[in-house]
DNA sequence: CTGAAAGCGCTTACAG
DNA sequence: CTGAAAGCGCTTACAG
């Protein structure tokens, strides 16, 4: 690998004028600059990134650091990232934390260590404050996105009680009265934040929560499966159902099928976050999207401000979720006297 | 921020010492290690990543570069490398070149600059060989991954072809015999060789393609969903249809239903990739399921590999796609004149 | 068992 | 308009 000294040597200049001819940075000579110019060709020359960062500490890059990759929202938000990023000539790194507090430890200590000029990240459900003192200690830029919590950093999300509120709303509007919900970990702010909807909007309409209609506990697909069984079973069942996020949504629809209920005729569904190709389903669900790509954008530019101006006031975005109204939840309520006998062939129409 | 000067003046010790304690590389009287590491803590010295890299002429990185990390295959795919990497310790660097060949090669470069010690490349479309030769050109090792081409190279993918063939015997075994095919574009080998699997599927049981049944050109919505549309409206139209990637399958699907075509009795459907949750259709998709986080494991591994021993001769591999069948190629061929009154109204029944 | 010193490949005041 | 030189923060032969 050729490097600026072989290239200043075979131009006949010094270091600097090279170095300044790569990165524009001062005047040169148009003869001059030809001749290096030639140089860099003839050597193949390529700037080294790391030497560069270190000399100027600043490494170009970000960090960004995600509790799963694999749910979909998640992966817009690394794709709106890296978007973002790669506009600005920055590069990404990135780590996964696999929802494991000490994952996402080492992998903050790791992209520190590579000096991230700033860091993103989407903190796992059991993250300690650890990984905030590191990151305050070195002090590194960091915009804290989807789970937003009560501290003074800069933070990207959306209104999730909002959206359910609208939700709920919406439900109560075609007359539901008995509302469940499959809300997954309370721990998690943005399932916090759709369960205290959930309970506003009920109290908005005058009605009460009924804990025995709500499932909490792990995000898995299992639990919520079984736990959505024994709710949809209860006399008392729920004529509308929400899933606050795709996994529970995942348990919840086969509960759903298992329990012989058809949507949205006997019973209504929607969901937080959903699933790709939504509308492809049948019947075609009720969701509550988030613009994740620009969750991701709106974190870089949050960073890259602070980069600039370390001094700016700690900003909270919450951007809008969209509700997309599909049949999922065209029904009226029905009472579960109304219920065709326990069988697990069910008809559907679509529309 | 300290450095290994600050730590080795407050531990009394040269730097080489320090440099020892931290890197573990060789042997330190415990009196003067524990001097070391209380002045490590006093100080809150971490090591630097980029100067250690540049010193080293190692980075511990990896670049990745997927042409859209949107869809679930390659979502996947990214998990799996960055699993394998944190797993080894390296840091992986994300890049997306969104189909595009331009972009692509500005990552490319991007992240040769950063000196990683390798990278793993799926190939834009319309990708050309300047990537190829520039990192060549640095000796940077190399890893192609899902799009598979005839170079000697280190590649990982899958087995298309094979998979289109069993798909294709699957579906003759129930009757079928006219065929269609939503293949997309056969500039990419992944495309080309499911259109193949699918020439030589058909002619293994003494079938013909019918090039009217079959759908080319641009992966996307909307141009999927209208040649499909043609394909289903010809009165020889197929009672088999194969759908090579989800985008094409997405379009299909909705050709599908404006057709008032019912899964499975009048028209059996398939797809590669497919989708997440495809359990939750209705009816549940027949898919080909392609272990695409192997795929990330495994690059990697090839390309620690190589790291490690740059001699080796340049190994392809397949790993095997799984074919998930479900309700939606149940059916048995009907003739289209058995066909109801074309209506949007459809009806399905679950299992 | 440990240290002095060179050097990785750059950038950038400073000087002319 | 350009160059000589210091220095970013490390690692690692070399020497003792």
């Amino acid at each position: 690998m050729a490097t600026i000294v072989d290239v200043a040597r075979l131009a006949g200049v010094s270091t600097s004028t090279v170095s300044h001819v790569v990165n524009g940075t001062r005047h040169v000579e148009p003869t001059t600059r030809e001749r290096v110019e030639a140089a860099i060709q003839a050597t193949g020359y390529k700037q080294d990134a790391l030497a560069r960062a270190m000399k100027r500490s600043q490494s170009d890059s970000i960090g960004l650091i995600v509790s799963d990759p694999g749910e979909p929202a998640f992966a817009e938000m690394v794709r709106g990232v890296e978007r973002a990023a790669a506009a600005l000539g920055l590069t990404l790194l990135l780590a996964n934390s696999a929802e494991d507090p000490q994952r996402e430890l080492k992998a903050a200590e790791v992209l520190l260590a590579r000096r991230v000029d700033g860091l993103i990240l989407a903190r796992s459900s059991g993250s300690t404050d650890d990984v905030l003192v590191e990151i305050e200690r070195q002090g590194t830029p960091l915009v804290l996105i989807d789970r937003i919590f009560d501290l003074p950093l800069d933070q990207v999300g959306v209104k999730n009680a909002e959206a359910m509120k609208e939700l709920v709303a919406h439900l109560a509007g075609h007359g539901h009265r008995t509302f469940g919900l499959v809300g997954g970990d309370l721990q998690v702010p943005t399932l916090r934040e759709r369960y205290e909807g959930f309970v506003t909007g009920l109290r908005a309409e005058d009605l009460e929560v009924d804990e025995d209609l709500v499932v909490l506990g792990d995000v898995e697909v299992e639990k919520a499966y079984e736990h959505t069984r024994a709710v949809l079973n209860r006399p008392d069942r729920p004529t509308a159902l929400i899933a606050s996020g795709t996994i529970l949504a995942a348990g919840a629809l086969r509960a759903i099928e298992e329990a012989g209920l058809r949507l949205p005729d006997d019973l209504s569904f929607a969901t937080f976050d959903g699933f790709d190709y939504a509308d492809l389903f049948e019947p075609a669900l009720t969701t509550v999207r988030q613009p994740a790509f620009d969750v991701g954008t709106r974190a870089l530019q949050l960073l890259t401000e602070r980069i600039a101006n370390p001094k700016t006031k700690p900003r909270t975005i919450r951007l809008d979720p969209r509700v997309e109204y599909r049949r999922s939840t065209d029904g009226r309520p029905s009472a579960p006297a109304d219920l065709p006998p326990r069988t697990r062939r069910v008809r559907t129409t679509k529309k």
